[in-house]
RNA sequence: UCCGGCGUAGCUCAAUCGGCAGAGCGGGUGGCUGUUAACCACUAGGUUGUAGGUUCGAGUCCUACCGCCGGAGCCA
């Protein structure tokens, strides 16, 4: 009975016989050939049916094999230089588990409406394979870091009874007769957590209803916000770099195939190390004067805006400082100049945008009050978080890292949606 | 919500000035003992997004609608 290996494996099987099980990904045939290309979600061989070497009711079957029927089958392993694995299988018996229909997805080109369409076949192709393993790489990393710096993940609710940040439109869902909205941020509960632990960390989706269209928007989208008690903003912006160098840092450790499939100039990644650029926000209205871009003082940056700052530097840049007015009631302003919020962004390179927002929470009973009050936000929703300054108040930060985004960034892809398994956007909520 | 673009075979696209709707891939049949998006021959496959209009004649021009894509605003 042959060993049943991965195909990503196959190199400690050399000269062995060996059973895999996968789908046929390509056929090739020359007569009394046949070349099956198979994969198994580990890798891709290519496994040679000899027409002397099997019976005839097998080398009939391979005539019928259709892309991604599903198969397993046993054969010698042997080294190869034509293949780009190194490895192909002599192939001696061969099982069809299913015969598969006429497959959409072709190995020519296609338009991404359609992929998007059959996006639950389109996680097959090698693309989108190497986009979700660095995905998964980064989620990985991110975790390994909080866990190392010994945060504790204190997770979020999804269902919530009012906006964490009263401008942004909520998805409402009904809660048995009364109202509930879907999370925009795990934030105002993660507080809580590190008034409890002192370091968390929650991570899970968040849900925006902005009809926003372009390629840095989803409707739902997942997001990993670190929050520390006796943070300031400055602690708050090493650990953001440090964070985020050390994913990128895993990342070329541990997915360099998948880079080199997609094709990224990972030199641009290679020098992502702390410290990471920070500029005050007048700074940064100084380098948009420089380059000729209308903007108007005190506004929040656009995409473009964001893109020129960003081109100025080959690390993420972190902007700080940004006017009160344009952030959210919870961010404390800055004692010694108050028009300014100690509040930060960390700009990613080659005009990938925000990957992080985050800040120093404002910490006083009555200051927040009055914030709350001035956004004309239900205080009695807000009981709970008032709470937390009034048990023990201590000054803390926290932010919040988009991982679509960072993905994006990453592994140099174009549009968010290919990030992320099954993309919500504006047009899409299928499959 | 606003601005711009695109809808032709299962898929990706072509069709000149308004004049017989085509190719490649995929499917089917046959051939080939080392193929690398294999190749060769044959073959099936169409309400040109929908509705109306102009014209001898519309995939092509006009109007409305529908769908999708990109960007702006807002944000991670």
């Amino acid at each position: 009975m042959a060993e049943k290996v991965r195909i990503a494996d196959i190199h400690k099987y050399e000269g062995q016989e060996v059973t895999i099980r996968g789908w046929l990904y390509n056929m090739r045939s020359s007569g009394k050939l046949r070349f099956l290309l198979v994969r198994d979600g580990s890798e891709t061989i290519q496994c040679v049916v000899f027409k002397k070497d099997v019976s005839e009711a097998t080398f009939a079957d391979t005539d019928q094999l259709t892309q991604e029927s599903s198969i397993v089958l046993t054969g010698v392993v042997s080294a190869d230089e034509r293949s780009p694995l190194g490895y192909e299988i002599q192939v001696k018996t061969l099982q069809i588990v299913q015969l598969a229909d006429e497959y959409p997805i072709s190995k020519k080109e296609h338009g991404v409406d359609f992929l998007m369409d059959h996006r639950h076949l389109w996680l097959r192709s090698s693309k989108q394979h190497a986009i979700l393993r660095i995905r998964h790489e980064i989620i990985r990393a991110a975790q390994e870091y909080f866990n190392k710096e010994d945060f504790i993940l204190v997770d979020s609710p999804v269902f919530t009874p009012n906006a964490a940040e009263g401008t942004t439109t909520l998805f409402e869902t009904d809660y048995f007769g009364s109202k509930a909205y879907l999370t925009q941020s795990g934030q105002l509960y993660a507080e809580a957590g590190a008034m409890a632990f002192g370091k968390v960390y929650c991570y899970g989706p968040t849900f925006r209803a902005e009809k926003s269209k372009t390629r840095r928007h989803l409707t739902e989208f997942w997001m990993i916000e670190p929050e520390a008690a006796f943070f300031d903003l400055d602690d708050d912006m090493q650990l953001a770099e440090e964070f985020v160098s050390h994913i990128v840092q895993s990342v070329l450790k541990n997915r360099q195939p998948e880079l080199q499939t997609l094709e990224r100039d990972t030199s641009k990644l290679e020098c992502i190390k702390p410290p990471f650029p920070k500029i005050h926000y007048e700074e940064a209205v100084d380098i948009l004067k420089k380059n000729h871009i209308e903007f108007r003082h005190g506004d929040d940056f656009g995409g473009t805006d964001e893109t020129v700052i960003s081109e100025q530097f080959d690390q993420p840049v972190i902007v700080h400082h940004y006017p009160a007015a344009i952030k959210a009631f919870y961010m404390k302003r800055d004692p010694q100049e108050p028009q300014y919020a100690l509040a930060m962004d960390m700009l990613a390179p080659e005009g990938y945008g925000e990957i992080i927002g985050g800040s120093q929470r404002e910490d006083d009973y009555e200051t927040l009050l009055q914030r709350i009050r001035e956004h004309n936000l239900p205080e009695d929703a807000f009981a709970w978080y008032l709470d937390l300054r009034k048990y023990g108040s201590v000054p803390h930060s926290g932010f919040g890292l988009g991982i679509e985004r960072t993905v994006a960034w990453i592994a140099g892809i174009q549009h968010i949606r290919e990030t992320i398994p099954f993309p919500r956007t504006l047009q899409r909520l299928n499959p």
